[in-house]
DNA sequence: CTAGGGTTAG
């Protein structure tokens, strides 16, 4: 049996002879249809398959392919751009040659059409053929783990990176810190960039990213500080990152800052760049600065569009999300299923029944957008918060799409509001049958059983959390003073004010009952976790921040604060309260939308 | 032939 390499060396030396034999019986002055740089000038100016294909055929006949690598791989390159990967691989297939260069264009060309078990199956080839592996082809199959979330495949690229001492090189180490980061190992991706010998602002910009996209914005912030500190330069690509993270954290004063920022640098304000600072200003509570930058771009697309239709959504400003729409429409741009997503969702949210239900029917007749579960799901909330619940009930059973935990939530939800038992616990068994570990279902059921005073049930509930070991999300709420970043949970007495704060909240306890404030108790009893306990209620944390907001503002100062969980209700009504007494204008940010409140009212109408 | 960027329900 021959060996396969010593197979391919002797092949390869046979048509090193055969290339040296043609050029030595050549003329001397080679006609321009056998350089191999006529034919690699032509493959650039193909703009067609077609071309391409032509080109191809001629270098084959005359023998230039199988001796030009360079040839060979500009070729296959070519047909990776135009995403003829099928092409591309049965060139590589003829191949008898082939260095890295060829090895990454084929993988990566793999990667472009999402044929990712190519992708994959063409890097272990390469790993097997022997052939060097560079840091080339390396972040290319390491950014398709990435892509399909396969962390184990990731790690064992990792196991190869090390193998190939490619540890140090920072194309890799971005490229598998990223990796780790979306596949949610956020403490894998920490470890190997803290290891880095150089850190460039691509691994930073990455490591940035990767803090705010599994929730900790908090940490991203600090992180582009600390870049700044090493005195490394953020790029427009960077700042998106930044602004992003601003958004995911509600924090206004950063975002004023990273806006002056970004003016100061002249960063010019393309698609990209606008889209994310609409979302940023809207997700920081103002929607007027949102519409300032929507107004201000030059360029705008569907992504844009639909930020800022999404952003009057969860202001509750549903008809302005609506003649947005049709603006959108007139100047051309045609609506995604987010853009209706974010439109029927603003619909639910300001009480727009008849406009929802006039777009959800228009969707694919008129914007051939098809409906999916989300859509669905805005419908469910639209009808359930406006009391019609059977026909909410109706739509879901009639629905042709798969149903989601998302759905059976909204009903639940619905539910809740109208005090509808019975649909209640349709909803919480299928909801529970999808996703029986998320312990928001439960509480969520509690509630509804607690309301109506059915406190057998909301027990039988606890014990199921307990027996489930299912706990309670933990609350948090976050208040910007002077450009720092406060956190407050239930009970808290871990801040440095501490004792002020809770002075302050017993003053103001006071003045609210004499104005009239009644705790609402319901909100203590259904809780499930150390929350239960009675004075619980008066440290929530929603109170705890508004209470320093107050003494370390000045007066008049709007608060903005952020909360991970819904407002509850006893706080809603707090708030509303306290906006009146203590005049001042508060801005909460809670998981689902915003709510302004101003002299004892809120935007949401007392509907969420 | 390489790495990092924006919108969506409850």
């Amino acid at each position: 049996m021959v060996d396969p390499i010593t197979q391919h060396q002797t092949h390869l030396q046979t048509t090193t002879n055969i290339n040296t034999l043609q050029s030595e019986t050549s003329i001397p002055q080679s006609p321009p249809s056998l350089d191999p740089k006529h034919y690699i000038s032509q493959l650039f100016k193909c703009r067609n398959l077609n071309q391409i294909t032509q080109v191809h055929a001629q270098v084959a006949v005359n023998g230039l392919l199988l001796h030009n690598l360079t040839l060979a791989n500009k070729l296959l390159y070519i047909y990776v751009q135009h995403k003829a990967v099928i092409d591309a691989h049965s060139l590589f297939g003829v191949m008898t040659e082939k260095d890295p260069v060829s090895w990454s264009v084929m993988v990566g060309g793999f990667a472009r059409v999402c044929d990712y078990l190519n992708c994959f199956v063409t890097f272990r080839e390469y790993v097997r053929s022997g052939e060097c592996l560079d840091n080339y082809t390396l972040p290319l199959v390491i950014r398709a783990c990435r892509d399909t979330m396969d962390i184990n495949m990731g790690r064992l690229i990792h196991h190869v990176v090390h193998k190939f001492g490619l540890h140090s090189d920072p194309f890799v180490v971005a490229a598998l810190v990223d990796m780790y980061a979306k596949c949610g190992a956020i403490d894998d991706a920490k470890q190997l960039f803290d290891k880095m010998p150089e850190r460039d602002l691509v691994s930073w910009t990455v490591m940035i990213g990767a803090y705010a996209e599994c929730g900790n914005a908090n940490e991203s912030l600090a992180l582009f500080d600390r870049m700044r500190e090493e005195d490394v330069i953020p790029d427009k690509v960077a700042m998106v990152t930044v602004v992003n993270a601003c958004a995911k954290m509600g924090a206004m004063h950063k975002a004023r800052l990273v806006n002056e920022y970004i003016w100061r640098r002249n960063f010019s304000l393309d698609v990209i760049l606008g889209s994310a600072m609409i979302d940023m200003y809207a997700k920081c509570g103002n929607l007027d600065s949102a519409r300032e930058i929507f107004d201000k771009m030059r360029e705008k697309n569907v992504i844009t569009w639909s930020a800022m239709i999404a952003a009057y959504g969860y202001h509750g400003k549903g008809r302005e999300a609506l003649e947005l729409f049709s603006s959108m429409l007139t100047s051309g741009v045609l609506p995604n299923r987010i853009t209706f997503v974010s439109l029927l969702y603003a619909c639910s949210h300001a009480g727009l029944v008849e406009e929802g239900l006039r777009i959800f029917n228009s969707m694919w007749e008129d914007h051939f957008v098809r409906r999916d579960v989300k859509h669905y799901t805005c419908m469910v909330d639209l009808l359930g918060r406006a009391g019609r619940l059977n026909e909410a009930f109706n739509l879901v059973e009639d629905m042709s799409v798969e149903k989601d935990e998302g759905l059976w939530g909204a009903l639940l939800g619905a539910c809740r509001i109208h005090n509808r038992i019975e649909l209640a616990e349709k909803a919480a068994k299928a909801l529970l049958e999808l996703q029986s570990q998320n312990p928001g279902h439960y509480v969520l059921l509690s509630n509804i059983y607690a309301k109506a005073g059915r406190w057998e049930d909301v027990a039988k509930i606890r014990e199921l959390m307990t027996h489930r070991r299912l706990k309670k999300n933990p609350g948090w709420t976050w208040i910007e003073v002077d450009n720092k970043i406060h956190r407050f949970s239930v009970g808290d007495h871990t801040h440095g004010w501490s004792k002020e704060i809770y002075k302050m909240l017993e003053m103001l306890i006071e003045k609210l009952e004499l104005a009239g404030y009644v705790p609402d108790t319901n909100f203590v009893l259904h809780d499930v976790d150390e929350e239960l306990k009675q004075g619980m209620l008066y440290s929530h944390s929603e109170k705890l921040a508004i209470a320093f907001g107050l003494i370390s503002t000045p007066e008049g100062t709007p608060l903005r604060i952020t909360k991970n969980l819904r407002v509850c209700g006893d706080c809603h009504t707090f708030i509303k309260f306290v906006s009146a007494i203590a005049k001042r204008s508060i801005i909460v940010r809670d998981a689902n939308r915003f709510h302004h409140f101003e002299e004892g009212a809120c935007s949401c109408g007392d509907y969420w």
